[in-house]
DNA sequence: GTGAAAGCGCTAACAC
DNA sequence: GTGTTAGCGCTTTCAC
């Protein structure tokens, strides 16, 4: 057990070598006026006193860090995890070290405005820019370069988005052409474009077949498989119920489906289900699901070469990337009998 | 767009305030000798910034940052996903953030020791404390406190495990009760003691039903899916080759399969394959596989609450602790004809 | 109860 | 080519 050890500094190097420590920090960061002999003799001590730089200290002075952080609400939700295979993917073999930042304090969530607050610690030190996910603000200083996945709904940065609207047209004109008549939907949350784009494209598809936007039909959700449950069951409890619903996200559609069992209701005889899919895990559950493929993997790994650019100070194509779904049909749509 | 604003500091909520910084700094630990006068225009005014103090500045001179840290190599892999959850788990409601910092220098990773490397740049600031994952070595000098997820084999401070041994046992007697006398062995990682003990329980079984250790059947892998097959090519290319593999984990299952198909057998017609699990999906993959469930999230969730309770001085019961495994029968084996 | 000042580990500007 | 010095944003004595 060598934990009491305290950790060495520049100065412990510095001492050791017999040179100042100026001359340290020069070998660390590479600079050219260091005589070879010099420089050998630091990386030596370097390495055999392990010594590697505070992170903190370093990135109190000097603006790079090569460090690229990543702010999320939850570290265990399963879109941050999809999320974070693309981001991994990207940042192999480059010259960034990666930090994910996470707050297990659950009332900063329920605050508007969270990621501000963990942005301003980061800010203009750790890192050289942030990938911030599902912002619940738009307004969002930073010194340095910051992207988002999956946007807010006025975001005015750099953002990594799927192609919602196209993607949820092309569900619901599938179920319209099943011979559906009264589709359900069940909305995302609300600050949030993606949601936006999918109501959006739920309702040009109807438009398109000429069917009436019916209010009753459509219920805010929040992404999340609780609210979407109880929604459906507003949804089914109805009068004349749809035939069909159409969920914002998976965790929503497994919602959608829980409800449906709880009215006794069979998945897809007396119901068609589909949802749009944030993770591939989901699709292969109980009964299989129609969904629109987003890759969010890919967005993460999209989200991270963009910000590596704006790092960079590369010219960015778009400011809005969108990554493309595909509609994949499953068995949890039936045609009306 | 807000970005060119510079990130308000101690400084700026100070000259807002009409305070010192020291006053400010007063207030934002929460100290008793402030007037409620002074604190409440100061939290206005914080509140009004929306300010947030540097977490690199904060952690460089106090010791407590209330952020726990968790050292990855491989940040996208499915076992640090599935360790996430439990972490999450963990953290929630605590007063603590989480960092996981993980490196793109893909070099680092060869080199034996580079988690000492990132220790060292987390070390006695950024967090008060840190998880280490699958170390490949056990010297690792920290001030603050340090546990391991799935220890270096001489690991010397507190970790988390499971009961490799038993569940290894558990498998190999399975396959010794399914009529199996030539059982292969597909080992993992040398360095850590997960890899030492699975071995050990397999071999303990063979023993206790009075079968010999036979050295041609064991092979040393390192768990991934690339190696086991290769390995398992090797042990299917013997003479009198074995009727079972066991696998040290699930990644290396599926690369005994691959070569299983690849020689033209089925599994488990041909040749029964067990593993060691570590993400709850492998499993309900083709053939569905006979494994050692260990929790790996559960294992996240206490490691995370070992540290928390480390961090704040509070007595550990054991040093090592155990997450328990099971083994789960699928139709990846059969008893011999 | 509050402010001034030192200093955490590091980098960059300026000496020499 | 190398050392000295100032200061990043913060906490913590120590005065007052």
């Amino acid at each position: 057990m060598k934990r009491a050890r305290k950790a060495t500094t520049i100065r412990d190097v510095a001492k050791a070598a017999g040179v100042s420590v100026s001359t340290v920090s020069r070998v660390l960061n590479e600079k050219a006026d260091v005589s070879l002999e010099t420089y050998d003799k630091v990386r030596r001590i370097i390495d055999e006193l392990g010594y590697a730089s505070s992170l903190a200290a370093t990135s109190m002075r000097s603006q790079r860090t090569n460090v690229i952080g990543i702010l999320i609400v939850e570290l265990g939700d399963p879109f941050s995890l999809e999320l974070f295979k693309g981001v991994d993917r990207a940042i192999r073999g480059t010259e960034y070290d990666l930090i994910v930042y996470s707050s297990g304090h659950i009332a900063i969530h329920r605050e508007p405005g969270w990621e501000r607050r963990h942005l301003s610690r980061f800010n203009s030190s750790l890192t050289d820019g942030t990938i911030v996910v599902t912002p619940t603000t738009d307004d969002l200083p930073s010194s340095s370069p910051l992207v988002a996945v999956d946007p807010h709904i006025d975001n005015a940065f750099p953002a990594v988005i799927s192609t919602n609207r196209e993607g949820a047209f092309a569900v619901t004109e599938y179920m319209i052409g099943l011979g559906h008549r009264r589709i359900g939907f069940i909305g995302g949350r609300a600050e949030l474009l993606s949601a936006h784009q999918r109501q959006q494209g739920y309702q040009e598809a109807l438009v398109q077949a000429k069917l009436p936007i019916d209010l009753d039909l459509i219920q805010q959700g929040d992404y999340t498989r609780k609210t979407a449950f109880e929604r459906a069951q507003t949804l089914l409890a109805q009068s004349s119920p749809p035939t069909a619903i159409f969920a914002a996200n998976d965790q929503s559609a497994l919602g959608v489906i829980d409800a449906a069992h709880q009215a006794g209701l069979r998945v897809p005889e007396d119901l068609s289900v589909a949802g749009f899919d944030n993770i591939p895990q989901t699709a292969h559950m109980t009964p299989a699901l129609t969904t629109v493929d987003q890759s969010v993997s890919e967005m993460g790994y999209v989200a991270t070469q963009t910000l590596i650019k704006l790092i960079r100070g590369e010219p960015l194509i778009s400011n809005l990337c969108q990554v493309s779904t595909k509609l994949i049909v499953r068995d949890s749509c039936r045609p009306v009998e």
